[in-house]
DNA sequence: TAGATTGTTAATCGATTAACAATC
DNA sequence: TAGATTGTTAATCGATTAACAATC
């Protein structure tokens, strides 16, 4: 009991969060699982689902309440704890990473970038101080960081996160491409645009053989 | 007949690819199912499948010629036709990609950017050119652009894709996290840092209540 | 030949969709 | 009450894994 919640659920509620707060903004009061599946182009049994999965209960007849099921799948999401992170590789995509305002839905905070270029330590971007590389370790077992972005070069991701985890770093999210392999407990999510420019690349190569016209 | 490759399948061709690239330069002419799988933490038979998809057969009692193999690959995953892509929204994200490297091995390029920020219109990025938002649709009609990555603030999404859609334009990579919605033969890829961040911080959420020691 | 490894068919698993009973 | 909508159980679908026959 107390089923676990799929990963494919979990990616949809945000979008869930995403039509509440436009619907909450109109001033709409309530919205049925028909409504929401219509928008989001889902099954409405699908939605339903997702919902009870996060313990959500709707009313028969009239539908879900737009702001208490707003609040739940903040909360659900884990935005009732905040959390600090560090960012390990301050370049272009490591900066759009800390520009990115989307963290702050999540409570997540990055307080600090760690870098080995010296020409990018002791500089800022967005207000967070650059560090040396090799004070990363320290900083987060001094801080009690549980969270690390990496966006450095492939090659040196595993060793990076070696070093982290070893900190007591509990979640990666790495953007590198090189897949990480880190002991048990420890929660890593892949990010690579490899993929889905493959798939990208795949389709468009289908596309523009059909398309030959013109 | 002709069974259609999975996404699933599709996502995972690139890893292949990047390990054959190492073992390539290790100078190994063959590998087996087996050994794949081992690196990428896979079943063997679901790497026999995926590259059965690609049709590619191996030898028994061999394996799969590692340089065959790859050129392969490369070639199913789009890499023998050069593409040229626009970028929509020079922001920081629009900037890190266009410096990520990783298109190049697909045979993409940025042939130009677009944004409506009067202080970037002018400016260069890695080489490419910025021009003003209202421009994109006839260049993308003039030099017969087929793909656009949108980097563009998630309200500016929509109205943008409906544009270059008109233009011609085949293949959105949709960054804005505001899902695009678009007549039939057009390619959406969408990619939500948000949704990856919902997972992240829901697992987070259920370690660090049991990780409560300390 | 014998045996390792492929390629493919069958079984399992999980996620989505359909059907419908419960509820306000 | 009647009927719209939820919540849940059953059916379907697709992807992964297991079993095994084909092959060099």
């Amino acid at each position: 009991m107390a089923m676990q919640i799929s990963g494919a659920s979990l990616r949809r509620l945000p979008q869930y969060v995403s039509v509440l707060v436009r619907l909450a903004e109109e001033g709409q009061r309530h919205v049925t699982s028909a409504e929401l599946a219509r928008r989001l182009r889902l099954d409405e049994t699908l939605v339903r689902k997702d919902l009870a999965m996060t313990k959500f209960a709707g009313k028969p007849r009239v539908g879900f309440g737009v702001p208490e099921l707003l609040a739940h799948l903040r909360d659900f999401l884990g935005a009732q704890h905040a959390k600090e992170a560090i960012l390990v590789g301050a370049g272009r995509l490591g900066q759009a990473l800390v520009a990115y305002h989307g963290f702050e839905k999540y409570n997540l905070s990055i307080v600090a970038l760690f870098d080995t270029n010296p020409e990018k330590i002791g500089g800022q971007v967005e207000g967070r101080q650059i560090y040396p590389l090799w004070q990363a370790a320290a900083f987060a077992r001094r801080h009690g960081i549980r969270i690390a972005i990496l966006t450095v070069p492939s090659d040196a991701a595993q060793p990076v996160a070696d070093l982290l985890a070893d900190a007591g770093v509990l979640a990666f999210w790495n953007f590198s491409g090189h897949p990480l392999n880190l002991p048990d407990p420890v929660v890593v999510l892949n990010e690579d645009l490899a993929e889905s420019l493959a798939v990208l690349s795949h389709r468009v190569g289908k596309l523009t053989l059909v398309g030959a016209e013109e």
